[in-house]
RNA sequence: GCGGAAGUGGCGGAAUUGGCAGACGCGCUAGCCUCAGGAGCUAGUGGCCGCAAGGCCAUCGGGGUUCGAGUCCCCGCUUCCGCACCA
């Protein structure tokens, strides 16, 4: 009697794992291939249970699908440029580098003792001038082909982190990593050109079937495209002089132009460049600044309260409505949105809810334009605005048309007239990836006062992130203040010129990592297209939901920006994602700050890593939120030293080569029968829980119910008595088992350690040892459902009367649905519920149910 | 406010196509074994009534469709998540 020491196993195993190089992969065209990705890690120092929870879902399908006969990739790696490290730099700590290297090779460790199945030869960090190198040469072929490019906008900065952010980056106003409300600035920044593909990215989310639902809603929300009109108000008085001249009309943006003859003022963002120019025009122009100023300054704080109330100040001009050819007034209001469409609207009260409110506090006349059902409206008896589509009245000669015909006829005759024109809006906005911090990757371009903006030539890449010896954290960018980084020859000129100082946004860093990872140590090219080929797209990913927008948007634009490069031939790199639930301790997210981490290598120390695997596994599916406790992990540590001592009763009768012959299983016996049936269906209901269902929690379930049936075979087999019996041993068996038995057994265990192998696969491969299989539990490994002996030849039907269940049936598996109604009407414990009764209606559900309606 | 997901025993969860609600595990109870048990084995464990056989009730609440509803439809409540003046 051997005792379950999993602490010996973990060692072990994965030294042999190790040695044995078993999980590297090559390209291999004669197998299928399949990509299984975790997100990789940012390195902050400890993984807790919570983060490692996305690894061991990772895990189990590798390695599954390896036992399938796929040829797995299934490689890890290090998110290592970021804010963090160095904030903890400046603070006046480690350099980043040493504390990111630290940190690396302690989390690396955490994985290796969970055994998780990396391709580890693969690893890369994009801290590595080997990775960012081609960052920079992507940059510069993005820079090229006007995908990257600079301008001078306000963005969003965060005072705390002290750089800049991008739209995707800034969550309820405030900064996604700290949570500082964000700024705004005026920089000169890199932007990538994400918008050219704004409408690809969202129509590709249409194919994207194996992507959970709410991801896709969430990028098509972020996306946010739509369809309007651009239309021109001409200023009623070109201001005769100076600004305004050039600024002789408003272009705004609407998707209701139906709703135009209802615009009764013209609204302008603070933001508006118009703004100025009638200030200056204005009769009081300090007054109009010092308005604006108030909402500009208003905008920040505005953001975190959520709710502001609309404000606003007529700016004494007006404009004319191109259809109704009125003079109508111009404001300035705090709730236009300056980087949105046109940074001007066209108020139309009776028929916009924002509007509708904004006419009624400043006494803004109000014009009905639609009648949503025919009946007409009465603008002074309106208590909210009338946002419907419906039928025009009082737009001259469009009035009697609906809203959707309207639409086009209106926006043709505005283009007719140079007046406007149909457009398409974008929510989505540009990416702005220029950071003003050290930790990341340079931007590989150079400033000459005769050339200009010129990329570094690609012979001359990577540029090295040079060694910074002080953090001060102020606000300018630390290369800055590094002169042999500055200081560069103008490649073109040669004359003295800049390097840039800012460096990447980290996001760049992640969008295209598991490219690199099919061909990691290329140093020629990214990757090797034709290596790509074979790899990409990934076939699982899986991580966190956070990154719904962020990172999987990014993704999904680089793998677009890599094909129209012909370096790869897919649009979406990414088949079928998953995103994980988090894992919670007391009700709350784990964390530091919070004291309330789990610690995996405590509870590997205590229980093993298959215990802990086994657990997250089980204890609720894989993108459901669950809340930690150590009594169910202590439930899988039981379980699998159940199991263990099932393999140690039965190792000796059933270990060995031995084949069993096929005829054998002619001459099972009824429980022998049962146990079969039991094996192979268990094996049917695995496989699918795990590949189809990826639902990995009812997959230990089916596993634990064929655990129990073999204790409850064993003591029949024991006892050699048909029932159970309180009180037997099953660990002394003997070696008395009939053949059938041993047969029956062996397949029932072999199929057991097989299919466990990728929820506990140290405790898995040494039972496989045990009961001396000379091959390990490598490829081709996974057992075969026999179809025809997972189906039942007796089934129980239950016969319901009124709709309650009032008998059960036991007949053979392919009775027919006349024989069941018959079998159904002759039962005694129906006939109770029938006699003296009509049978009004039978139905017949074939094996699964009879239904009686009886009065 | 808009959009999405969800609501099932004491707890985590299962029910795959509209067909026996509560699989599996945790916890709890009892028996066995044991020097001992915080180990193991066996049995029980949604509520109510009943000695029992059995019956009734029960999947957030209320309606509906159906022979049959946790599952589909309508109304409402609650929770979580996302978006939040996007014109």
């Amino acid at each position: 009697m051997s005792e379950y020491r999993p602490r010996d196993l973990d060692r072990k195993w994965q030294q042999r794992w190790a040695s044995s190089r078993a999980f590297e992969v090559d390209v291999d065209p004669s197998r299928p291939k399949f990509y299984c990705l975790e997100m990789f890690a940012y390195p902050s120092g400890h993984a807790h249970v919570g983060h490692v929870r996305n690894y061991i879902i990772g895990d189990v399908i590798a390695r599954t699908k390896r036992m399938r006969g796929y040829n797995v990739l299934h490689p890890f790696g290090w998110d290592a440029f970021g804010l963090p490290a160095e904030n903890a730099a400046i603070k006046g700590g480690l350099h980043p580098e040493v504390s990111t290297r630290g940190n690396i090779a302690h989390m690396k460790g955490q994985l290796q003792r969970l055994g998780i199945s990396y391709a580890w030869e693969r690893e890369l960090a994009t801290c590595d001038a080997e990775y960012y190198k081609w960052n920079q040469w992507l940059f510069v072929r993005m820079f090229e082909k006007g995908l990257a490019y600079r301008r001078r906008s306000s963005v969003n900065w965060c005072p705390s982190c002290q750089t800049v952010l991008a739209n995707e980056q800034v969550v309820d106003g405030g900064c996604w990593r700290c949570g500082i409300p964000v700024e705004r600035r005026d920089l000169e920044q890199w932007f990538f050109r994400i918008t050219a593909y704004a409408d690809e990215l969202l129509d590709g989310t249409d194919a994207l079937s194996r992507w959970p639902d709410k991801v896709l809603t969430m990028q098509r929300n972020w996306i946010g495209r739509s369809e309007g009109a651009r239309v021109t108000y001409p200023l009623e008085h070109p201001p005769g002089s100076g600004v305004g001249d050039s600024a002789s009309a408003i272009e705004v943006f609407t998707t209701r132009i139906d709703t135009i003859y209802g615009a009764t003022f013209v609204l302008l963002a603070p933001e508006h460049p118009l703004v100025a120019g009638l200030a200056e025009q204005s009769k009081d122009p300090a007054s109009f600044r010092r308005q604006v100023q108030a909402f500009r300054a208003q905008d920040r704080a505005a953001r975190m309260s959520g709710e502001i109330e609309k404000q606003g100040f007529d700016t004494g001009f007006r404009a004319i409505n191109p259809f109704t050819n009125q003079p109508v007034p111009i404001w300035v209001a705090n709730f236009v949105l300056g980087e949105y469409g046109t940074g001007a609207v066209m108020g139309v009260p009776a028929h916009d809810q924002r509007d509708f409110e904004f006419a009624r506090k400043f006494n803004l006349p109000i014009r009905v334009v639609i009648t949503p059902d025919g009946r007409p409206l009465d603008a002074d008896g309106l208590a909210e605005a009338a946002e419907a589509y419906g039928t025009l009245v009082d737009s001259g000669e469009y009035s009697g048309l609906r809203s959707a015909e309207a639409q086009p006829r209106m926006v043709a005759a505005a283009r007719a007239r140079g007046l406007g024109e149909a457009t398409v809006q974008y929510r989505l906005k540009d990416w702005g990836i220029s950071r003003q911090r050290y930790w990341g990757t340079p931007i590989p371009m150079i400033y000459c006062d005769t050339d200009g903006i010129v990329p570094v030539p690609d012979g001359q890449l990577p540029v090295v992130l040079p060694t910074v010896a002080q953090f001060t954290g102020r606000g300018d960018s630390p290369l800055a203040q590094v002169p042999e980084f500055v200081d560069v020859n103008c490649p073109t000129c040669g004359g003295p010129a800049r390097r840039e100082t800012d460096t990447m946004d980290t996001f760049v860093d992640s969008s295209w990592y598991f490219y690199r990872f099919a061909d990691p140590r290329n140093d020629r090219q990214a990757f090797d297209p034709a290596v790509v080929r074979y790899w990409l797209p990934v076939d699982f990913y899986s991580g966190g939901v956070e990154h719904a927008i962020l990172h999987l948007i990014y993704s999904r634009f680089f793998a677009r920006v890599f094909r129209d490069l012909g370096m790869v031939d897919h649009s979406e790199p990414f088949t079928q994602l998953l995103t994980q639930g988090m894992v919670l301790k007391d009700g709350a997210v784990m964390s530091k700050s919070r004291g309330n981490v789990v610690d995996p290598d405590t509870m590997i120390q205590k229980y093993g890593a298959d215990a802990l695997r086994l657990y997250v596994m089980f204890v609720a599916p894989p993108e459901k939120e669950v809340e930690w406790t150590d009594a169910g992990l202590e439930g899988s540590f039981r379980f699998l030293a159940r199991v263990w001592r099932l393999v140690d009763h039965w190792v000796d009768a059933i270990g060995g080569e031995g084949v069993a012959r096929g005829d054998v299983y002619l001459t099972v016996n009824a429980a022998e029968r049962t146990l079969r049936r039991k094996t192979h269906e268990t094996i049917r209901r695995v496989t699918s829980d795990i590949e189809e269902r990826q639902q990995l929690n009812t997959a230990v379930s089916a596993m634990m119910e064929l655990v129990n049936e073999l204790y409850a075979f064993s003591d029949r087999a024991v006892t050699g008595a048909p029932g159970r019996r309180a009180g037997e041993d099953v660990a002394h068996a003997g070696g008395m088992e009939r053949r059938e038995t041993i047969c029956v057994v062996r397949e029932a265990v072999e199929a057991l350690v097989r299919m466990l192998a990728p929820f506990a696969p140290h405790t898995a491969e040494e039972m496989w040892e045990r009961l001396g299989r000379s091959t390990g539990l490598g490829a081709a490994a996974w057992p075969a459902c026999d179809a025809d002996v997972a189906r039942a030849e007796e089934i129980v039907v239950p016969v319901q009367v009124n709709g309650k269940v009032r008998s059960r049936l036991t007949v053979p598996a392919d009775v027919s649905e006349q024989e069941l109604e018959r079998l159904a009407l002759a039962d005694s414990a129906v006939r109770t519920y029938t006699t003296g009764k009509a049978v009004k209606k039978v139905v017949v559900a074939k094996g699964r149910l009879v239904s009686l309606v009886v009065q």
